[in-house]
DNA sequence: TAGTCTGTTAGACA
DNA sequence: CTGTCTAACAGACT
């Protein structure tokens, strides 16, 4: 679950599920989610009424008095809850009364847990070389930190070029702005960078409003139908033009774009 | 069995 | 110095 996007439910979720409130029971499923003499503070931590829940790029920091737990959920980690500690893949859960089990599952075991002092977090490494969010960068952020020979999808998926964009909103944005997929960043027109820095915060608050969910039960993936237009969607029809969506390889990951609506040749 | 995967990073190479 | 590619991390799925 790990765009900016899915990040940003998570924190939204645990918002409502868990500010104000205190875990009564912690279970540390997965030994190896913490260095080997920090299991006993992070239960201690997790007990502890929860403040605050922010967001930085695809980063999400639980605040308490004094300390913070850090959560990077890589591939395929995610925070749901659920009625018991140990569903499939859990690596970590702590039990809300009157609200359930919060259940830290990652089926890869990719994602990553860090537990710090609050002074620590201020200064933690790699927060402070994120680069700025979505709805805050400017088109000299992005423009200064890569070269004309650079691809935009590398460059974007840098995050301390912007924060938060992942491979899914790659495909998605530039079949938005009718780019594509290998486009350097000095083929980009005037219009064209203008766009894309209207369009990166909008894509996000789009997707975030499309996968909320005011369940208490979040949401297991699948379950409806995908917010995207395009990532995933090989051999269907482009929603604008119909022609076929395509896959291809930029970067060393996945891309789908229309060939008819992103031309490579402008 | 080989290829794939919403992420990140180190090292090889051009 | 720039930028790209691959492998690795670890595991499930097709």
């Amino acid at each position: 679950m790990p765009e900016l996007a899915e990040v940003e439910v998570v924190r939204r979720n645990l918002e409502q599920w868990w500010i104000g409130r205190q875990a009564v029971d912690v279970c540390l499923i997965d030994g190896e989610l913490v260095d080997d003499d920090d299991g006993d503070a992070l239960v201690d931590v997790l007990q502890r009424p929860l403040r605050s829940a922010r967001r930085r790029g695809k980063y999400l920091s639980c605040h308490f008095d004094g300390q913070v737990l850090v959560f990077h959920f890589r591939m395929t980690g995610k925070i749901i809850c659920a009625d018991c500690p140990n569903p499939d893949y859990a690596r970590c859960s702590w039990h809300i009364p009157q609200m359930g089990w919060l259940v830290f599952k990652d089926q890869r075991r990719l994602g990553s847990l860090r537990r710090m002092s609050s002074d620590k977090f201020h200064n933690y490494a790699p927060l402070e070389a994120m680069g700025p969010e979505p709805e805050d960068v400017t088109v000299e952020d992005i423009r200064g930190a890569c070269t004309g020979r650079r691809l935009l999808k590398t460059a974007l998926l840098d995050q301390s070029i912007v924060a938060g964009v992942g491979n899914i909103a790659i495909s998605e944005l530039f079949w938005r702005l009718e780019l594509a997929p290998d486009i350097k960043c000095g083929q980009l027109t005037e219009t064209d960078w203008r766009h894309l820095i209207r369009e990166l915060p909008s894509y996000f608050d789009e997707i975030i409003e499309a996968s909320m969910s005011d369940e208490i039960d979040y949401i297991e993936e699948g379950a409806g139908d995908s917010p995207f237009q395009i990532y995933g969607r090989g051999g269907r029809n482009c929603p604008r033009c119909g022609s076929d969506i395509q896959k291809t390889r930029v970067g060393g990951r996945s891309s789908y774009y229309c060939e008819s609506c992103q031309s490579s040749t402008r």
